[in-house]
DNA sequence: GTCTATATATTGATAGAC
DNA sequence: GTCTATCAATATATAGAC
């Protein structure tokens, strides 16, 4: 969609959904161009490597997670705190549903992507999420918000929900999970 | 761990446990006979190919969550259906963390597993999970529980806490996001 | 910027000796 | 039951023409 992109936009998105749909180790670079129906020259042409595209698909989303978490991180209430990363997340999450799906789901990305960024990013938003004194029922609510977003792709029912019902309602989810009050209005 | 075990038993749970850290779809049959310590045509004896370990990995795990789904649906009041699923859930992704991981996490896996299967038995779970007549908010909540057991082997915080007070938590964590009443006892 | 052709490594899988 | 050697297919990546 979109064609006026430029060709290495249509090569990330084209690498996004088929991360997506069959995960990175799964897909190759011949798929990606011969879904774009051009030869895999031409994509080497604008991605020096496969773990550039990985790079290049991933790292803005993960930028924007850094971003989050340094806002998150100048907010003295802990509680809006938690709020800010959980509304944010919800965003984010419906906003870009396969971006989030990788990133979530992809460990085995070792050797393709700067691991060590990606698992820091995730332990911060978690650490935020839990609260400074966290006990087991904020740990594991954390994680389980943080990595159940997932379902937003892997889960047909949530695919037939309009955006802002479902932003509405992981935000719902999140603060169910964490104890904090419910949201103002459904 | 456990040498006493058969040679078709150790290849399971070596390529399990790889197929956990890097997704099967990264996971090299080379890989599991190298960690065994034997070559690739030993583990081609016990299995004739890859998808067969695959399913002699998953399947039983499966099988379970079929008896599952099963076992709640034989249940009537939808209250204590959905608190047998999360309680049921709760104890087997603790008690068989790296399973749930492999099984929550590979959509990949579709041409190496019968994914017809996995998929309905996973929407079957969530429709018991969600209730008889699921608003948003129990479709999403159920969604996120489902797939936020990944974050039993991702989350490594999560790794630190013992299991009863694991499973406890987790059990808090799906009655939390699914509207039901606290569990009786902390 | 795109192509064909190719180099090289690794994949899943098999043959056959021991 | 384990090995070495090998198969065909596919992976990433490159060279060089147009």
């Amino acid at each position: 969609m979109a064609r006026g992109d430029s060709p290495p936009a249509l090569v990330r998105a084209t690498a996004l959904t088929l991360f997506a749909n069959q995960g990175v180790a799964a897909t190759s670079l011949q798929m990606i161009a011969d879904e774009l129906g051009v030869s895999k020259a031409a994509v080497y042409h604008h991605y020096r490597s496969k773990s550039e595209i990985v790079d290049a698909v991933l790292g803005p989303a993960l930028s924007a997670m850094g971003v989050l978490v340094e806002r998150a991180g100048r907010i003295d209430s802990p509680t809006q705190r938690q709020a800010l990363v959980i509304d944010t997340l919800a965003e984010q999450a419906v906003a870009h549903r396969e971006l989030f799906s990788v990133m979530l789901r992809e460990l085995p990305v070792s050797h393709l992507l700067d691991t060590t960024r990606k698992a820091g990013t995730f332990a911060a938003l978690q650490g935020l999420l839990a609260g400074p004194t966290p006990d087991p029922a904020a740990i594991v609510g954390s994680g389980i918000f943080l990595s159940g977003l997932v379902a937003l792709v892997t889960d047909s029912r949530l695919r037939e929900l309009d955006q802002a019902e479902l932003e509405g309602a992981i935000r719902a989810s999140g603060r169910a999970l964490l104890g904090l009050p419910s949201l103002p209005q459904g």
